[in-house]
DNA sequence: TCGCATTTGTGATGTTTGTCACGCATTTTT
DNA sequence: AAAAATGCGTGACAAACATCACAAATGCGA
């Protein structure tokens, strides 16, 4: 039996450390497979954050509601991606941030108990998650970067470039909480 | 007899993963001690970058220097923190930033041959690693959410709030170029 | 298919922030 | 000690961007 899901994510771990078929089973075990509807919280802020998510399909939104009631999108979280509330996960606190389907997806999840067996137990995925890790945070500094660097039109235009497929697949609204600017600025700038 | 700077990062590195005395010396040796003068190069753009470096004293500016001969700080590191041009460094290219000292600093320099031969050989400190990873990804994207949520005012005071030491440490000309904003609207907005 | 919510564009206006210019104090260099 | 560079504040003006208001278009559920 074809199992489509579980080779997404076997390729996708392989391809930077590699793993037998067994070494993966086992490792496989650690994951719970989870479906999701358009517009349910995955991560509801306020509430604990009991995992770790990697996209098999579909796309989310992690977004931090500020005091006035505007959302501000930190990343949308597509196929392959690896998504959290990273500090609530890791310290077990309550979310400070939600995380939302805009279609419906299927995830693995992993517990922040098996996150730390299988690190314990398998060095290899140790490694794999440090790589990711440091993946994550050199994706976040280019995006520091691009605040402190681009205008408005700029990192609407580095978007655009970056992730053209995200046009297609998101209402200009969250793009605009993404790019950190009103949604009326956007509009006249991709006219 | 007695190292300080040994005890420092002793006690940095087991504060988050216990090791023995023989474990640190044999850790330690993966490392190089090295000085620097105010405004001296550690790492320069479009130069290769071999070494990550903990700071023991002083102070670091990552930067990054944009088409208009503007500067742009990506991070200030302090005492305890890691830093490194991250992506050039794992991936072996050019760096797109600099690394320069804004005090007289001393650091520890681990190569990434000796960061991967640790990692391997030491479970315990690709465990360390990867917890440091962790919370500079979650760094990041707070200051990436301070960018969505808050104008430059409110930056300004978050910044004054979080990190008060930086505003005798450092001019005004680089905390402005931290936070994003001109010189002048910075000297206009603590006045 | 109808009705309603969502999405998007656009004008008018005000606020925030950047740029250029200048003066003066402080620090560094020679 | 003199000269040069750096740091810092401030005025005047321009550009970028947010906000409020409204209308048209689109999508989706009953």
């Amino acid at each position: 039996m074809y199992y489509p899901m579980q080779e997404k994510l076997k390729e996708h771990i392989t391809k930077l450390v590699p793993f037998s078929n067994e070494e993966f089973g086992f490792l496989l075990s650690h994951f719970e497979h989870k479906k999701y509807k358009k517009n349910d919280f995955i991560i509801k802020e306020g509430k604990d954050v009991n995992n770790c998510y990697y996209v098999i399909s579909g796309l989310l939104k992690l977004v931090f509601n500020d005091a006035n009631g505007k959302q501000h999108i930190v990343s949308f979280a597509m196929e392959d991606w690896w998504e959290s509330d990273f500090f609530a996960y890791f310290n077990q606190t309550k979310a400070k941030m939600s995380l939302q389907c805009i279609e419906d997806t299927e995830v693995y999840s992993i517990s922040l108990k098996n996150y730390n067996k299988l690190s314990l137990e398998m060095p290899k995925m140790e490694r794999f998650f440090l790589k990711k890790s440091h993946s994550g945070h050199i994706a976040s500094q280019n995006r520091i970067l691009s605040f402190l660097t681009s205008n408005a039109k700029e990192r609407y235009l580095q978007l655009l470039q970056q992730q053209p497929l995200l046009f297609q697949r998101v209402p200009k609204t969250l793009l605009a909480a993404y790019l950190g600017v009103s949604r009326e600025t956007l509009s006249r700038l991709s006219s």
